[in-house]
DNA sequence: AATTATTGTGTAAAATTTACACTTTAAATT
DNA sequence: AATTTAAAGTGTAAATTTTACACAATAATT
């Protein structure tokens, strides 16, 4: 009795099928986001292709045989911004033909959100700048395209979810939270509106501090209580503007 | 005078970079969701590594040298399924060092809806199967995990966009798209309020033909209006249920 | 003709969202 | 010290959306 025809195939044959295949290298980019004198901000560094010599490029790194993915954008974001321990997630994976001029390179791009006041924080290289999100036109490779994927998304998941405290410095007060949505979504918001919504939602820990060197009235501080967030986030419908 | 440092890369630098660095192969995995009998369904296929003998995987393959990762995951829903023109929507890549046993295999996961009605589907392997979305537990690779993933995607898009239709026959009846989102959503729904929500968007068209071999009062029959839908998706809120 | 199973329909209560203006406070100015 | 300035802090009513809920109509089956 002849076996039946199997579809199994051993490692040696899956190894070969992969060798076989022209590669493709695989990269990572990181849309590093920050928000500073009330602007939302993207980390930008020159591009180091000729091609596309004097147009800014997002940070971004071949990954390393022996890295994960998050990984990888988490060694971009450390050796750029000297961070560790920030908010990071994966938005896209952009493979196109030809978005990349030399070689076929797959890039997944990464949404990080940072407080560009943070202390740790240093911009090491002079190649790097902070350019506001709206003032940004063209860019090296696709770059674009993957800045404004993840700005969508960076839109969209803030109204679902409060993320925008990764990018306010500990203390922040309620005024700089609405500039910070406002700034992110590109809208005005209702202040009374705005304020009554994030105090129903039980994640904000009144610190019995004020603003100071304010020329008025100081606000009240706040900080971000994130166990609370985690707790209650599942059953938490998001916020409506 | 001296020349300023430059850090302006030559394509040959570049290029020299991708060559020396390990490469890792790059893979597709869809994960392709039907609609019968009232169930959500996901096509699987017996895996063809020998470690994987007996379990299920999703459908997948390398990505080709010249072809985008949207396109490679058209072609294997083309491959399997005969179908073309259908949703298709990346969701995630999959990196972890580990994921696969033999090879640095990273994977993009694409979520597919078709309609398992329709003519043109042919199941030509028999090798595949249509799976109960609730009844999988392990599976090949890390394809239990891509699964979730996309399942959990599907269940937030299906609230904010009327993708559920991809799902459908071109003619249904409102009980058939209720039964289609209480599968999805693995909830039961109040009949009244799911039916006053849908007809309040208006990409419903009536078709004006009833259910026929129901052993009761028959169903009007509606077709979806993409058309429509195209138009009004901006400005629509989404469902809530 | 009666039974069966499901379709089709409306309304009232509850919850959420929106629109909107005046008083309070601290610093800066006179 | 009094006045000015600029933003903080606060409540309510209307509109909209969501939820809960029950009975008459229809076609097929008996």
């Amino acid at each position: 009795m002849v076996a039946a025809k199997s579809n199994i195939k051993t490692y040696k044959a899956f190894q070969t099928e992969v060798e076989s295949s022209n590669r493709i290298a695989l990269s990572v980019d990181c849309v590093i986001f920050g928000f500073d004198e009330n602007k939302l901000k993207v980390l930008l560094i020159r591009s180091d292709l000729k091609k596309y010599e004097g147009k800014w490029s997002l940070l971004g790194d071949l990954v390393l045989p022996d890295e994960g993915l998050d990984e990888a954008a988490y060694r971009i974001l450390k050796q750029r911004t000297g961070l560790s321990d920030v908010f990071l997630e994966q938005v896209h994976t952009f493979g196109e033909i030809g978005r990349h001029p030399v070689n076929r390179v797959v890039t997944v791009a990464y949404c990080s959100l940072i407080n560009v006041q943070h202390h740790k924080l240093k911009i090491l290289d002079n190649e790097l700048h902070w350019h506001d999100v709206d003032s940004i036109s063209d860019m090296a490779f696709d770059h674009k395209i993957i800045f404004d994927t993840s700005l969508s998304q960076l839109q969209k998941r803030v109204r679902e979810h409060p993320l925008g405290f990764s990018l306010l410095p500990n203390k922040f007060s309620l005024r700089e939270l609405q500039n910070l949505y406002e700034a992110i979504l590109n809208v005005k918001l209702d202040r009374r509106n705005f304020r009554k919504k994030f105090f129903s939602m039980d994640f904000l820990i009144d610190l019995d501090e004020v603003e100071t060197d304010v020329p008025h009235r100081p606000g009240k501080l706040y900080r971000f209580d994130y166990v609370k967030y985690e707790k209650s986030a599942k059953n938490w419908n998001g916020i409506a503007f």
